[in-house]
RNA sequence: GGUCUCGUAGCUCAGCUGGAUAGAGCAGCAGCCUUCUAAGCUGCGGGUCGCAGGUUCGAGUCCUGCCGGGAUCACCA
């Protein structure tokens, strides 16, 4: 399924399948043998080498009973003669090197309509949607690094599977209850004195943070190196659960107030990256469901209870364990509440697909939730996925709270920002804005460099947040690539204001090398997004834009536009940095970044 | 201990699902701004792809074993 022509474009199907077709027939001529075309493979020649697709002859040899050579040989002389786009060939070993004509490249470009919507297929809303969640955070504490590579994950992914045709819907589910809750509540009750976000100038997030970390140490100190869970201020805290879970007006009534501060705390953050949701569950409202689920299972059969009235999923069967789904006491665990959320999610919705954007940490935890839904008799369990992402590690190990090595996410933006001020200013970058327009352009560029360095590794593998190197904005870099899009578009002015203008391409001249390096780079957009779709990978289009803006900087350094003497390779050379531009403008929109008119 | 996962240049990462001489960025060195933005470009140095076997025309990529790092295996969430 996952075979190479699969992810191409419309432009670079045709051309494959085209290719294939030809050699398909050429080796039944010549061999007499059937071969399916499109399992015959292409691939994009290496950069050094000369030409554009290449066709490995080595597993042809069998039926061609000839050498590797001549065998190339004859299907290149063969290929030529068929096709008109063919311009030349060569063979090195075992490998057939296919060029094609300029002029067949420009025709391929000048076909593809390079809009605001190139490489975006339309989302089908007619269709079963795709249910992503991710973000999940607890209000108890702000967001920080971990949550943003999550956050970013589910930003990117959701842009990219719309843009790759799927109809998808976003859902946050926050966990706003629990005995985490209780302890914050408990210390803002004691030690806050009436404190507000107001008051005390700092966003809701924060200020609960501050009580969740007040909470531990007095509770600590009570402990006094004892056992943590038998101080009073833990029985209090239970208490204060069971009061919860009773409805107790005031303990509900503060406990939406702080909240409350936490969303409020939340939302600017989610704002502030570009996140959104389509929809938002909170656990104080979820957390009883599953339990009935879980009883009827009993009643069929497909779960066990034990003496002590405990309720289980045996799957030592699927090389998993034994799991817990109701306590002795009647109550749930984390498992129940998933197992009901996850029918509720898969009504409210009609699901196609249940995406979680959830740490690698959970690998079991969702190995287990899918494989007992399906026990469970649920069929469209089938289509539950977990995307598991790496950890963010810093180079002095994990992130711990309790060692004050967490890196907060308002804060870690607000260093990228005043990063990228800094420079701008000793670069004399800013000095024709005004405050207003300087301010919006560091809030960019801060922006496009964390988002970048963050997904530009792939998602699955862990990965190491240096801060030195994040505020690096030279190289593989988001800002490099914003840089580009700035320069491309200072020039397209430059050109215009000397009344050279494009709009079409002139397919019948040359182009040189650096050229067509980027303009069959350009062609590669829907195909990306298709491989970035299917292997849910926001990474893919992070590197696949840094190849644009080094192609492009590269002809950037070479070639001139205003200078250029010949008119129709003037107007091609400004046909292809608008489609530059346009390209790297959808590509990085993928990853939430955008891309400045100056910079 | 069981299961899963990762190991590629000094550092951070790619490597198109088995193809050619393994590539970028950072760091280091050497060049390029009176000419479209030098947050740029060009070049140099830097590798036993953790180790050992196997599969085949061909392995960084697939299989097995070992070594090393990480995660997980709660009547926590």
């Amino acid at each position: 399924m996952s075979k190479g022509h699969y992810y191409l474009s419309l432009q670079k199907k045709m051309i494959f399948s085209t290719l294939q077709h030809e050699i398909s027939a050429i080796l039944n001529d010549l061999y007499s043998a059937e071969i399916e075309s499109n399992a015959i493979k292409l691939e994009k020649t290496k950069d050094d080498f000369e030409g554009d697709l290449t066709l490995v002859v080595f597993p042809f040899l069998r039926i061609s009973k000839k050498k590797p050579e001549q065998t190339a040989v004859e299907i290149g002389a063969a290929l030529k003669d068929r096709l008109d786009s063919v311009d030349t060939y060569n063979i090195i070993k075992g490998f057939l090197n296919i060029s094609f004509k300029e002029s067949f490249w420009l025709q391929s470009i000048a076909d593809e309509k390079i809009d605001s919507n190139y490489g975006y297929l339309k989302s089908d809303t007619t269709e079963k949607p795709i249910v992503l969640e991710y973000s999940s955070p607890n209000t108890n504490k702000p967001l920080h690094l971990g949550h943003v590579r999550n956050n970013l994950l589910g930003l990117s992914l959701a842009k990219v599977l719309d843009a790759a045709g799927k109809n998808v819907k976003t859902v946050n589910l926050i966990n706003d209850r629990g005995i985490h809750i209780c302890k914050t509540m408990l210390a803002w009750q004691k030690w806050g004195g009436g404190e507000t976000p107001e008051t005390a100038g700092v966003k809701g997030d924060h200020l609960i943070g501050k009580y969740y970390v007040l909470f531990d140490q007095k509770n600590k100190e009570e402990a006094a190196g004892g056992e943590e869970n038998d101080t009073v201020l833990m029985k209090e805290a239970r208490e204060m659960l069971i009061k919860w879970e009773e409805n107790d007006a005031e303990v509900r009534a503060l406990w939406q107030k702080l909240n409350d501060w936490v969303l409020a705390g939340f939302d600017d953050t989610y704002k502030r990256m570009g996140v959104e949701f389509n929809q938002l569950y909170f656990e104080s409202q979820t957390y009883l469901s599953g339990k009935d689920i879980v009883l009827e299972g009993l009643k069929n059969g497909v779960l066990v209870q034990d003496e002590d009235q405990s309720i289980w999923i045996d799957l030592t069967n699927e090389k998993l364990d034994r799991k817990i789904l109701l306590r002795s006491d009647g109550t749930s665990v984390y498992m129940t509440q998933d197992i009901g959320t996850a029918a509720k999610r898969m009504q409210d919705f009609n699901a196609y697909e249940m995406i979680y954007v959830v740490g690698n940490e959970q690998n079991y935890h969702f190995d287990v939730l899918k494989k007992t839904l399906i026990k469970l008799g649920f069929e469209w369990a089938e289509n539950i996925k977990h995307f598991s992402y790496g950890m963010v590690e810093l180079p002095e190990g994990k992130m711990k709270s309790r060692e004050g090595t967490v890196v907060d996410a308002d804060e870690l933006m607000d260093e990228m920002k005043n990063s990228a001020a800094a420079i701008a200013k000793e670069l004399g970058k800013a000095d024709n804005l005004s405050n207003e327009e300087a301010d919006r352009l560091y809030e960019m560029i801060g922006q496009a460099a964390l988002k970048y360095f963050i997904l530009k590794v792939d998602p699955k593998k862990n990965m190491m947040f240096n801060p030195e190197e994040s505020i690096d904005f030279n190289g593989n870099t988001g800002p490099f690539i914003q840089y580009t899009h700035a320069r491309i578009n200072s020039l397209v002015q430059k050109a215009e204001d000397l009344g050279i203008t494009a709009s079409n391409w002139n397919t019948e001249i040359g182009l040189h090398d650096l050229e067509k390096d980027l303009l069959v780079l350009l062609l590669d957009l829907p195909q990306e997004i298709q491989k970035a779709a299917d292997t849910l990978s926001p990474a893919i289009i992070a590197n696949y834009s840094y190849d644009i803006a080094k192609a492009f900087n590269s002809m950037y350094q070479e070639l001139s536009i205003v200078k250029e003497e010949d008119s129709a390779k003037q107007q091609n050379r400004l046909m292809l940095c608008k489609a530059t531009q346009q390209t790297l403008t959808n590509s990085m929109a993928l990853l939430g970044i955008e891309l400045p008119e100056r910079m």
